[in-house]
DNA sequence: CTCATTTTTGACATATTCCTCATTTTTCTT
DNA sequence: AAGAAAAATGAGGAATATGTCAAAAATGAG
C-alpha cells in the first residue's frame, strides 16, 4: 500500500516528531481514499490500509472519519489558495484574476487530481471548507462588480455556481485538457455578465502563458 | 412508516396486480430515502421499512441498491422531462424554451424537492439516466445555437454545466424561492452566451405566468 | 367461496465495519 | 546505550447490514 505520488502532508511533518508524521501519512492516505471511493463510500480500515498502520492507529489521531475529512480538505484549502493567490498578488485585473486563478486551480487538478477532489467533496460538506474556499473567490467578483467588468449581483448562489462549474470541468474530463480548462474559464467569465467574445479575449490573453495556443 | 406525500409509483400502479403495487410502494420509497440519507448512505432495511414491508420483500423485486436507483432515477427522469416537455411543444423560440423548462424544473423542485434531487443523483451514477436528461436540453441549446441567440459551443461539457447549476440552485436553497428561480434561469442564460440584460429579460418574458413580480 | 398460486414474512446464518485496550514495539532524551 | 514515555499493534467483542428460505398469509381467477 501506500504507493500515492503525492506526499502533501508527509512533507509538512518531515522532520517533526512521530507523532506528526503518522498524521501527515493519515491524511495523504485520506486524499487517495477519499478521491477514490469517495467519502461515504471510505472505511476506516481502507485509510489505515494504505497508509500502512495498523487498524487502532486511526483512534490514536481521530474520532471518526468527519474530523479526519475536515482536516484533510481545510489543509488543502489553505495550501491551494494560498499558493495561487501568492502567484498572482500583482494582479488587478479582475477579469484577469478570475480566469487565472480558475486555470491555475483546473490545473493543478491535471497534476493532483485527488487534490482538486477532495477539496470540493469537504467544501459541500464542512462549513469551514466552504467559507475558507469561498474567501478569495468572493473579494475577486466583487472587484470585478467595482471595475465595471462583472455585470452580475453577487451572492451565495452566483458563488456556489461558480464552484460547480470547477466541480464539473473534474467530473466530465478527469484528464483536465487545456481545452477543458479553457472553456470552464471562459464559462465563468460568461456566467459572471461577460460576453462569449470578451471572455475569450480574456481567457486567450490570463492564460497564454498556462496553455498552449 | 411511509409518510411520504408523494406517490408518484403507487399512483401509476393503481388498479394493477399487487407485484406492481408492492414495486411501486418500494420505489416510492426509495425516493424519500435516497434523498435523505443520500445514495451510499442508505440502508435496504431503510427503504423496507419506509415501505412498510418486510426485509426479505426487497429480495423480491430488487438484487441490490443499484438496480433500484436504475428505476428510480430513470422513471423520474420519465416522467419529469416528460411533463415539462408536454407543456412546452408550443414554444419554439430557444431562449424561452431554455428560460421557462428551468423554472418549470426548479418549480418541480420547489413542490417535490425529493425528486430532483434523486434524479440528480442518479444522473451522476446511471449512464442511462444521464443521457435521457440530456437528450432534450441538447436539443434546445442547438436550436438556440441556430437562432442565433445563444453564442457558445455546444459539447458535453456545457451541457454538465448547465446541469450543474441547476443542482447547485437545490442546494443553496432548498426551498426553491422564486428569487433563486429566477437568478438560475438568468444565469444558465448568461452560460449560454446571453448579455446579463438580454437574459434577464428574456427571464421576465418567459416566466412571468410561473413566478411572482 | 375455494384453493392453487403468488407474495410476504422475519428469524437466522453470514459478512462487514467499528472501536477498545492490554500488550508490544518504537522513539528519543539524557 | 538505557529506560521512561510515546506510539503502534491487532485480536476480539459489539454493532450493524446483507441475503436466504421454509413457512405463513394474501391474492384473485373461476
Amino acid at each position: 500500500m501506500n504507493s500515492s505520488v503525492h506526499q502533501l502532508f508527509r512533507q509538512q511533518t518531515i522532520g517533526k516528531k512521530k507523532r506528526e508524521r503518522t498524521r501527515g501519512a493519515l491524511l495523504d492516505s485520506a486524499i487517495s481514499v477519499f478521491a477514490n471511493k469517495g467519502y461515504e463510500g471510505t472505511r476506516i480500515s481502507d485509510i489505515t490500509a494504505h497508509a500502512d498502520v495498523a487498524n487502532g492507529t486511526f483512534y490514536n489521531y481521530y474520532q471518526d472519519k468527519d474530523q479526519l475529512l475536515h482536516d484533510v480538505a481545510l489543509g488543502l484549502a489553505v495550501e491551494i489558495t494560498g499558493r495561487i493567490n501568492e502567484e498572482m498578488s500583482d494582479v488587478t485585473h479582475a477579469p484577469t484574476r478570475v480566469a487565472l486563478a480558475t486555470a491555475k486551480l483546473l490545473r493543478t487538478s491535471r497534476k493532483e487530481p485527488e487534490w482538486l477532489d477532495v477539496l470540493l467533496q469537504g467544501a459541500f460538506i464542512v462549513p469551514e471548507v466552504q467559507s475558507a474556499t469561498i474567501q478569495y473567490l468572493r473579494q475577486d467578483l466583487e472587484m470585478g462588480v467595482d471595475q465595471g467588468e462583472f455585470n452580475v449581483d453577487i451572492d451565495l448562489l452566483l458563488v456556489n455556481q461558480f464552484i460547480s462549474l470547477i466541480r464539473v470541468a473534474a467530473l466530465v474530463d478527469p484528464t483536465m485538457s487545456d481545452e477543458t480548462i479553457k472553456s470552464t474559464c471562459e464559462a465563468v467569465l460568461r456566467l459572471v455578465g461577460m460576453t462569449t467574445a470578451n471572455a475569450k479575449t480574456q481567457v486567450i490573453a490570463a492564460c497564454e502563458s498556462l496553455l498552449e495556443a
